[in-house]
DNA sequence: GCGATCAGGT
DNA sequence: CACACCTGATCGC
């Protein structure tokens, strides 16, 4: 992740998510979400003079995440270089060359990731791209466990606190507004402010110490909780010691042949991990995958055990080459491209889990199976408030419904006779050779960042056959669990653009594999000149 | 004093 | 294992 440099191969003067080094040079930026991790450079004194110099050069990112940057005075200065995008709107934009004057104008469409409030997709996160991580339980259903957790605690007694072990990030929100809402309480946090933006959840936390749920922090809260103490210092005003649980949000995984587990682990005699993530499973990834049917892929992390050169030169060969598949095969084939990885192991576990939050790993005994089955996982009524997410005051509400972040991104530029349009990682040192199309048919799971478990599993995208999902995946079980599955594709639309079927998104890549020229016609859609 | 970078931690 | 931080030491300006 951290490798990514900032750049994507069809668009080299654009710079997302990076800002430093070569990223200075960029026509244009955007910044998909509000971690810091994401935004390296973003308040160099560099790119703060150069911004001063320029006439064109802009900032481009969702309406919150534009909110949540300007909560932190360090990145004031990017006030009036900052254009916010609608989402679900194509927008055109504006690259120039500001020494030679020339201009090229590319489409965007910011799409909601789910990830944490305002972020966007513009590249795919390939986090849990490894069938090992083939599911990973809804969001609804993690909510649910921890409620039934919180609740069985907190009614005890006005003395039965919690404690969430939350990082001081954006992305646990849905957590406080529901756990909010069904408690009837606020949660103590440090700092409200980093939601004075967002009045809707604004009104969820408090610097008030006197409740029973905190997600406060200290630099050394873990030692706290140890001592029976909460980050915050909090006491009964009688003097009663209180009694703290501590849940810590991790991600936990459930692999293809799985039968899920609980949602709420506990790993010691106050502490317990819920089931918690940022982040898309293999199989909503694969689903969002066979849905765009894209036309290249290329990953955007560098694999353990492989250099940035090694892996810019496997993306040539992952290549996938639609029209050619067309022509050169009668039935799709499954050409298998041994690529980024050598051996496989199988996930014979009932379930992992990592700590999405913190990495430690585990300081305390873990209890595998969890105690028995109190958490059922059934669909919640009580679906978490997305909107909450997605919205700031300018916003209308238009946005709403994604459970986890799978939704398509098209983002398009006239011209460019590279073949090669999805997005890709783009960086000096490793320049891709031209001749590209000599490999063809099989997307090969390169995109994963887990070096080296997934050889058995190749994903193909089938050319002819837009709207079978599944047969575009090789070895799937009968029984495939797809639960969080179609429902993620429902991208509510704004009034005046509709959402792209598959057929539509393949005729579209297909041109843009060519090298067509596309037009866009009243910024609500794309098309192509002879449709 | 500021920043960038790294190591180390949760 | 990877995410999203935080702190502290060191170095260069």
């Amino acid at each position: 992740m951290s490798s990514f440099a900032g750049r994507m191969r069809e668009y080299p003067t654009v710079s997302l998510d990076r800002f430093d080094r070569e990223n200075l040079h960029a026509q244009a930026y955007f910044l998909s979400h509000c971690h810091k991790d994401h935004m390296k450079g973003l308040k160099g004194p560099l790119l703060k003079r150069k911004l001063q110099f320029s006439r064109t050069v802009r900032l481009y990112c969702s309406f919150v995440t534009k909110e949540l940057l300007l909560n932190n005075p360090k990145y004031a200065f990017w006030e009036e270089y900052i254009v916010p995008l609608e989402l679900e709107s194509p927008t055109q934009i504006s690259l120039v060359d500001e020494a030679s004057g020339e201009k090229e104008e590319i489409v965007v469409t910011l799409l909601p990731a789910g990830h944490c409030p305002g972020s966007v997709i513009i590249y795919l996160d390939s986090t849990f791209y490894d069938p090992r991580f083939y599911q990973i339980p809804s969001r609804e259903v993690c909510l649910k466990g921890i409620s039934e957790l919180i609740g069985n605690w907190i009614s005890q007694s006005s003395y039965h606190v919690v404690w969430l072990n939350c990082k001081a990030a954006y992305g646990y929100e849905y957590l406080f507004t529901n756990l909010g809402d069904e408690f009837g309480t606020q949660i103590h946090v440090n700092s409200p402010a980093m939601f004075k933006k967002m009045p809707e959840i604004l009104s969820y936390v408090t610097t008030d110490r006197r409740t029973q749920i905190h997600a406060c922090r200290h630099p050394k809260d873990e030692e706290f909780f140890q001592g029976n103490r909460l980050p915050c210092g909090c006491t009964a005003p009688d003097g009663t010691p209180l009694r703290i649980i501590s849940i810590k949000p991790s991600t936990m995984w459930f692999g293809e042949r799985t039968k899920k587990t609980n949602v709420i682990i506990k790993t010691g005699t106050s502490s317990y991990r819920a089931c918690f993530s940022f982040h898309s499973s293999y199989s909503e990834i694969k689903d969002f995958l066979s849905y765009l049917q894209p036309v290249n892929i290329f990953p955007s992390v560098v694999p353990i055990g492989r250099t940035l050169t090694e892996v810019t030169q496997i993306s040539a060969f992952v290549f996938l080459d639609l029209e050619a598949a067309v022509e050169r095969t009668a039935p799709p084939v499954a050409m298998s491209l041994p690529l980024l990885v050598s051996d496989t192991t199988s996930a014979t576990q009932n379930y992992f889990d990592c700590t999405e939050s913190n990495g430690e790993d585990d300081d305390e005994e873990e209890e595998e199976e969890g105690k028995g089955d109190q958490r059922k996982a059934e669909g919640g009524k009580d679906a978490p408030k997305w909107e909450d997410f997605f919205t700031a005051e300018q916003l209308s509400d238009s946005q709403n419904s994604q459970s986890h972040s799978c939704c398509s991104a098209a983002a398009t530029s006239p011209s460019r006779g590279t073949g090669s349009q999805t997005p890709d990682l783009f960086s000096d040192e490793d320049r891709t050779p031209e001749n590209l199309e000599t490999f063809s048919l099989t997307l090969s799971t390169s995109l994963s960042n887990h070096s080296s478990q997934n050889l058995d599993d190749t994903l193909i995208l089938h050319p002819q056959t837009p709207n079978t999902k599944t047969d575009a995946v090789q070895s799937e079980p009968e029984d495939l669990p797809m639960s969080q599955a179609s429902s993620d594709f429902d991208i509510p639309s704004t009034p005046e653009s509709k959402a792209p079927r598959p057929d539509d998104l393949r005729a579209l890549y297909m041109k843009l594999a060519s090298g067509e020229e596309l037009v866009i016609r009243g910024g609500s859609g794309i098309r192509n000149e002879d449709d």
